[in-house]
DNA sequence: TACTGTAACTAACAGCATTAGTCACAAGGA
DNA sequence: TCCTTGTGACTAATGCTGTTAGTTACAGTA
């Protein structure tokens, strides 16, 4: 006994990510992801913080892999194809990750946890880039993310958790709901670029 | 022993409501709700089937609460301005009920749990009406039905749990998220009833 | 008055997170 | 080469969940 076993941070989140992919989030327990690892409970305690730790771990684990997913999504493009790709990506992410996804929030508290704090920012900041950059000013920007956000948020959480009733045409929706706001986001750029022209 | 001690299920409703509210839904377990009625936990079973029958009990609790809320502030309006007591009403009681409203979800499957996924139903079909009434044919008002509940799900679930950072102008942020839904949906109206006009 | 159902109880157990204390191995320095 | 030290596994034990089984006192009814 006392053997190493070979595990590392990564490894823990790899597995803790597949158990809340695949059991739902809360199965992601610490007896689940050691016996998966091989290994006993209390030695969990050696690599994350208790079960705080654990979900901690996903949460950043999933804001990084989001951001990555943003980036590949968006290229190079800007304005409404951006936000398009940005949603359709969220989306994806959420369908095929329902358990890291779902570990995104609760958010900390600014000062709580400066690091996680900021890996969760990352995607909002990479929208509200594409948002400047059409030329929206910056108090605008601030609201029309959060109605962005929130619309994104509700729809993938609702979507996971059976919040819509019958799944019919559930596509259909998410576009059609992606448009409207991106329509109302267009409307607001442009009366912005109209009163910069003047 | 074995003295009835007068409790009813609306009461086993309303301390859990109390407690979910006061300390989160998950503070809301067995154990603290039977101690609060000054009961063992065991006893419970009498009432609720368990823990998910408790959790069962706190989301029909709130749908009808919900609901009383939506009609309350709804009363006679109809249109733009009924849809936006519906949203002012939400963000009322999410902010009163904080546990109660993270306990709405997940809903159930259709067929698993009839009763409850009806009463769950009945705010979003109070919304429906209001569409319906507006002129927007069904297909279309599914669409913009899920678009909306999307929204201030979203919005609400992201401010209660800090998703959205600092906490600066957020009832802007929801006036603003709100108001441009509405001019989607009355945009989508105005299509509708055009058409029907020729 | 006897009967029956309800609603409380005690006892016991399993699964979870968590803490404390122990021990084997691997690596680095004398 | 040997000794020291730190890492990362372990066992043991505790407390808090929910849950089941079996028991018992009371209230209302036949």
């Amino acid at each position: 006994m006392g053997r190493k076993a070979g595990i590392t941070l990564d490894g823990v989140a790899v597995v803790a990510t597949t158990i809340a992919d695949r059991d739902g989030l809360e199965a992601a327990t610490l007896t689940a992801v050691a016996s998966e690892l091989g290994i006993k409970t209390p030695s969990l305690y050696n690599h994350v913080n208790g079960l705080a730790g654990l979900k901690r771990l996903l949460a950043m684990h999933g804001a990084q892999l989001l951001l990555d997913e943003f980036k590949a999504a968006v290229g190079d493009r800007g304005g409404a194809e951006a936000l398009r790709a940005i949603a359709d990506a969220d989306r994806d992410f959420a369908t095929r990750h329902p358990g890291l996804f779902e570990s995104f929030l609760p958010a900390p508290r600014l000062g709580e946890d400066d690091e996680l704090y900021d890996a969760m920012a990352q995607p909002v900041y990479l929208v509200a880039g594409v948002l400047l950059n059409m030329g929206i000013p910056q108090e605008e920007a601030i609201h029309l993310i959060r109605a962005m956000w929130a619309l994104l948020h509700g729809f993938l959480d609702l979507e996971a958790k059976g919040g819509f009733g019958m799944p019919v045409e559930i596509d259909v929706s998410f576009d059609a709901a992606v448009e409207l706001m991106i329509s109302g986001i267009e409307i607001a750029a442009g009366n912005a670029n109209a009163r910069a022209a003047t």
